[in-house]
DNA sequence: GTCATGATAGGAACACGTTCCACCTCGTCC
DNA sequence: GGACGAGGTGGAACGTGTTCCTATCATGAC
């Protein structure tokens, strides 16, 4: 209930990144509850995913969510606890999504930096082709709080799994990353998300995400 | 008009700061309008960073913040057009005064590299100290749309001055820098952001954005 | 079949950001 | 002094996130 909470996943930072700790296989949300309510929270999140789609974060209306979703305000409630919850799920299957489509295929690429620009500009241009589900998507992640941070994890993990295997196509495990790596793809991780605030708060353009990028990662892939 | 000062921090990406368009020497908010004006401005400024002191952001609520500045919610509306900017202002002149603190006084360390950790330890340690308030001026930085541009803009700059100076303590312009060192200024910016972000949403401690800080940095320093 | 139990529907109610309106106050100009 | 107008006051009202309550429905135990 209160967000002031010390919670669990402290030891280990998250912020985008360290995969350090794995959960212990914690069941993914699409895996429990009868069919019926697998369906009814698919439904929701797909609601939530057009909505945001069609017009932003402020589109993204509880009441109209339920409508959508053919379920009541308080069944939306009892899914998930809260706007942001919501938005920050959705993310997550978004996100896991397109980590799956990248997933198998090798990255292009000679360098290592090459290659984590390749899947950063992959994933930007993923963004940018839908402005609003992105906008409406950071805007909750970074209003999140610890309430989520489950969610949150996910979403951290599933970005360090891809950047990983940029920067070592051949890793199989990402607990086999250098320290060093581990630390480097999380500063990454970090400019991109500060690069994507930007731009979705519209202090910044797209080629100003690209750019900057592109910037951080030369400087910290020199080899 | 302006002498050109064709200066790299314009043109290049914003991060934390330039926006596009940088505003010619906007007059600082607190010079305009008649006395009574400056003094109900402050007023509210000072109303709302109590308040964000004492709860953080869910307690900055507008009709508090009017009726502990002694102003009609009208009147608070009329000097600020939403919470988003009355946060972000706050946030403008607080970071100003910690600058004027550091500014002048010479920062310490031998190497570029500590002489940034340094700065950056001080200011979250500042930080730190008033978490609340932290979580407050965070969260609206974070939420702020392009409305709020003008205020980001000035945040932005100082903390660009402010690393600057650490970076080359004998530098006088800001504008003098290298292309390089505004890179990485800009890069470190990003990482001290995101790591604010992780620390006041409850995903990481103290302790870990310290080091998620130094080592983004010694990863970019390292000459 | 009946019943108990938990989930869902439907909707009222509340909190807070925001807008709007009617009226008042005070400095300025004639 | 009086009229004017910008800006201030107090408060009602609206939208949306969130909570809560009651009736209805579904499912498994017996």
């Amino acid at each position: 209930m209160s967000p002031t909470s010390t919670d669990a996943t402290t030891d280990a930072s998250t912020d985008l990144g360290t995969a350090a700790t794995a959960p212990a296989a914690a069941p993914s949300p699409d895996e429990v509850g009868s069919a019926a309510q697998r369906e009814r929270r698919k439904r929701i999140l797909d609601a939530t995913i057009a909505l945001a789609s069609e017009g932003g974060f402020d589109a993204v209306q509880m009441r109209s969510v339920a409508e959508r979703a053919d379920v009541a305000l308080g069944t939306l409630y009892r899914y998930f606890p809260s706007k942001i919850h919501l938005l920050v799920s959705a993310l997550g299957r978004e996100f896991d999504k397109a980590e799956q489509g990248l997933r198998g295929r090798p990255v292009p690429g000679e360098t290592a930096a090459e290659r984590v620009i390749t899947i950063l500009k992959m994933l930007s241009r993923g963004l940018q082709a839908d402005p609003h589900l992105t906008e409406a998507l950071t805007r909750a992640f970074m209003f999140a709080d610890s309430s989520a941070t489950a969610e949150i994890h996910r979403v951290g993990m599933t970005m360090t799994s891809m950047l990983s295997r940029a920067l070592h196509p051949d890793l199989v495990d990402v607990g086999e990353l250098g320290e060093e790596d581990v630390a480097i793809t999380k500063v990454i991780g970090d400019v991109w998300l500060s690069a994507l605030v930007g731009w979705v708060t519209g202090r910044s353009t797209a080629a100003d995400t690209a750019h900057q990028i592109e910037v951080a990662v030369s400087l910290l892939l020199r080899d």
